[in-house]
DNA sequence: AACAATCTCAACCGCTTAAGT
DNA sequence: TACTTAAGCGGTTGAGATTGT
């Protein structure tokens, strides 16, 4: 027990529902600073919350390209095939559901999902193939599909071999994960909901690939920028999810 | 209409990991 | 190498909404 004289003196944070004026406050400052340090953020944007509140207040609603309302069929056959072959991994999970968090999809998951596979009373086959590094256990490794692969709408992943020995774009830039990485054009919105994705040409199963985001220069070196938008906002992509470092065309898939 | 049970979802807590010193 | 700090992640909680009796 220390002297309560000599402990430094703990600033009250405001704990709880966040109000419109804290959400409007909170999304002005890292628009237009960025976040960069999260525990600078209250500060700079005049709030009584803790940094650690308002990241994930930023990555849970805040953040632009974010998908509210009900999961579709579709998404939930996404959330049901990689949570059974990654198990409890939510951020991985929601890197694959594009505008989709991690904490809803877990929500989702408790709330509805458990039950309706715990109702079927059957493990619920994924059908989609990911490489066998993939899966979170060896038992899983043995007994995934054969190095073929297929999902009901999209087409997901080249398989995995393909992506470790895929070309680095840039030199020097190292892949943070074997996996390729997928971009959605939606998470590409400004405020205004439009997607200034939506005009560029296809290079591979509706991936990007115009003037802009050429494969000769790299996207990843494009995306450290900020990119002016129509409306003339400045859009950081980099704050929006580290999903957009080190993309390259030559690896990775945009949709 | 009133109450209880259940569901949903935003937010918090605590642990782990990575980076910096 | 040891320590500190910040970020990221998954589990859990609790308030409000919805549904059932």
């Amino acid at each position: 027990m220390g002297c309560k004289k000599c402990e430094p003196i703990k600033p009250k944070y405001r704990k709880g529902l966040w109000s419109p004026e804290e959400d409007q406050r909170l999304r002005d400052c890292v628009l237009r600073h960025g976040h960069g340090c999260w525990s600078s953020v209250p500060a700079k944007a005049g709030l009584q919350r803790n940094g650690k509140s308002c990241r994930l207040r930023w990555i849970n609603y805040l953040r632009p390209g974010l998908k509210r309302g009900v999961f579709t069929v579709e998404e939930e056959e996404i959330i049901l095939s990689l949570h059974a072959l990654l198990g409890n991994k939510w951020s991985q999970i929601a890197m694959h559901l594009p505008g989709r968090t991690d904490n809803e999809i877990k929500n989702h998951w408790n709330s509805y999902l458990k039950k309706k596979t715990l109702k079927m009373g059957e493990t619920i086959e994924p059908k989609c193939y990911y490489s066998p590094s993939l899966s979170s256990t060896p038992e899983a490794q043995e007994t995934s599909p054969p190095p073929s692969y297929e999902f009901s709408t999209i087409e997901w992943f080249k398989p995995l071999d393909a992506a470790k020995t895929a070309p680095e774009v840039n030199s020097g830039e190292t892949l943070k994960t074997s996996l390729p990485k997928l971009l959605f054009s939606e998470w590409l919105q400004n405020c205004d909901g439009q997607s200034f994705m939506g005009s560029l040409e296809t290079d591979r199963v509706g991936a990007i690939g115009n003037s802009q985001f050429s494969s000769e220069k790299g996207f990843s070196a494009q995306l450290e920028t900020e990119i002016e938008l129509v409306g003339g906002q400045l859009f950081d992509l980099l704050s929006q999810d580290e999903i957009f470092s080190n993309f390259s065309t030559s690896v990775d898939f945009a949709y």
